[in-house]
DNA sequence: CTGAAAGCGCTTACAG
DNA sequence: CTGAAAGCGCTTACAG
């Protein structure tokens, strides 16, 4: 069942059912389109993708490379692509890789051919140069920078860790924790600076995989302190939920015992007990412009006019684990 | 940069580089075989995968249909797929349809020349009329039965849902309530069944959708009862998930005040407060049977001889929800 | 308005 | 062991 059966089927020729069925880019005779199309119909003729891809050289398919999806945070951001996606008649092609490498996910996807990939994964120079090489067009999502040569679209995490922590010192906390990945991040400088422009001394850190259990974890080391901090900012939602286990289970009540903050603010952290206070990202907002950048919708604006990094802001999302 | 240029490069013929790449189906002397393999890297050349497909008339893509994938239980599910299907050599086209129709998500998949999908939303003979249609292999998932044709893998609910009742009788509950779908399903049943099988009444049952949300309004409901049930089997993660919060929140204390079962054993799970006991799916078990019989792994095997439905027995998780 | 034909980048039966 | 050539199912420049 090819586009030569539904041809012959309606006497005409293949280009002719090109005509009809893209809509040009030649016109076609209204009785002659409507012959066509009725072949369609009763053949139940459905084009080939892969030969149109073949053909025009591009596969309307993206690729998204993400560490996994089983996890509030990025599978809410896969099903923000994939809508988003879907919206721009582009399919997607996921490629989870929490382990692996990087390098390996970019150069499988563009293999596929795909038209553009969304890599929200940590990227190093190795990685930016398997995209440069791969000549597939690519955004990094979900990190504020990353390796030159690859456009970004994060969220300014300086600015929402900054804004959660005033929100705690507001509390009237003056021994904020942080749970972090140790790295110094911009979660982290947020933290700090807001600590240090209150007076406040830092709280202790603990670095932790972003994970349940790393916010479980961490939230037993914050105890076994001889001082422990009276409130803590988790660096993500994962870490939170940890941690509030971990609280519940040593019986510190929250926020009376310890307040937490989480930086996130998936669908999940509104269903924990307590509720989390959380920073929420502008997950729409990113994925729409991470794919307006991906797709060159800017193209009457000069490559060097556009920033290649863009931060997006947060919103302080007030629930109960605060003390609100 | 094409396999000309490959061919060119190395002075030799299309053909055999073909064959070098693909180890055949004819073999290549030493010394020209090495010399393609070098054209092929120091050109970095990448063969593309769409004129591939099309001449084998295979992609190595497998599609599959998800009402969404923010969502404990099937991001899991999805990571599962991706890794299983990678496993294979296969590439993961994911489509998300919440609300969308299913027949949609098949026309669509298939238009793509998946080699085969996976479905994992309840179908109806529409459906499957969609999945003939298309000529494209699907086996449904995550159901227990569907309409003639589509072979499916699911889980005995029905059993899992029973033991977890019966589990909660043997703590001494007399009134069990059920937060389902309202739809008499297996669940439903094994819940019934266990009651009856145990002489007991059967308990309040509360029709909502299998959100977090729907959870939480359920145990609303069962609250304002005047005779409320002291445990409750929820039909999934999510809603067992929302029911907690509405317990908190209402001041009753789990399980003392009342007991919570729920049905999928996603992670997620165990990181609730308290920690959820479940009745866990076999999710890896699943997906590599679906996607045996996806890809037609048991060809040696009268179709007759396979029955048009399996299912997979379920483990029961006891963490502290339930009273263990 | 319609059609014959080339070509997208592969694979492989056929011939040498 | 190697190569020339056909063909997978489309799209579109070119000609009529």
């Amino acid at each position: 069942m090819t586009r030569a059966d539904v041809a012959s089927a309606a006497g005409v020729s293949t280009a002719v059912v090109s005509y009809t069925l893209n809509n040009g880019p030649k016109n076609v005779a209204p009785a002659t389109r409507e012959r066509v199309l009725e072949a369609v119909r009763t053949l139940g003729y459905r084009p080939n993708a892969t030969a149109r891809a073949l053909r025009l050289g591009s596969t309307g398919q993206v690729g998204l490379v993400v560490a996994t999806v089983s996890n509030p945070y990025f599978g809410q951001l896969t099903d923000q692509v994939e809508r988003s996606a879907a919206a721009r008649g582009l399919a997607l092609l996921v490629r989870t890789n929490s382990g692996g490498l990087v390098r390996e996910a970019i150069e499988q996807l563009a293999a596929r051919q795909v038209d553009g990939m969304l890599i929200a994964r940590p990227m190093d120079a190795n990685d930016a140069a398997a995209v440069a090489e791969s000549g597939v067009p690519a955004v990094l999502i979900n990190e504020a920078s990353g390796p030159a040569g690859v456009p970004s679209v994060g969220v300014d995490r300086y600015g929402g860790a900054r804004r959660a922590v005033e929100h705690l010192i507001e509390h009237g906390h003056h021994r904020v924790g942080l749970i972090g990945a140790g790295d110094g991040g911009h979660r982290q400088r947020g933290w700090a600076d807001a600590l240090a422009g209150a007076g406040l001394p830092p709280g202790p850190v603990v670095a932790e995989t972003y994970s349940r259990e790393g916010g479980y974890r961490a939230v037993l080391q914050l105890l076994a302190l001889p001082d422990p901090p009276t409130a803590v900012f988790a660096s993500s939602d994962e870490q939170a939920v940890g941690a509030l286990l971990a609280l519940h289970e040593s019986e510190v009540p929250v926020p009376g015992g310890m307040a937490v903050i989480a930086f996130d603010g998936s669908a999940a952290s509104a269903f924990t007990w307590p509720p989390l206070t959380a920073v929420a990202q502008p997950m729409e907002m990113m994925v729409e412009r991470a794919l307006d950048r991906l797709l060159g919708l800017e193209q009457n604006v000069l490559p060097t006019e556009l920033p290649s990094t863009e931060l997006l802001p947060t919103e302080l999302l007030r629930r109960r684990s605060c003390g609100c």
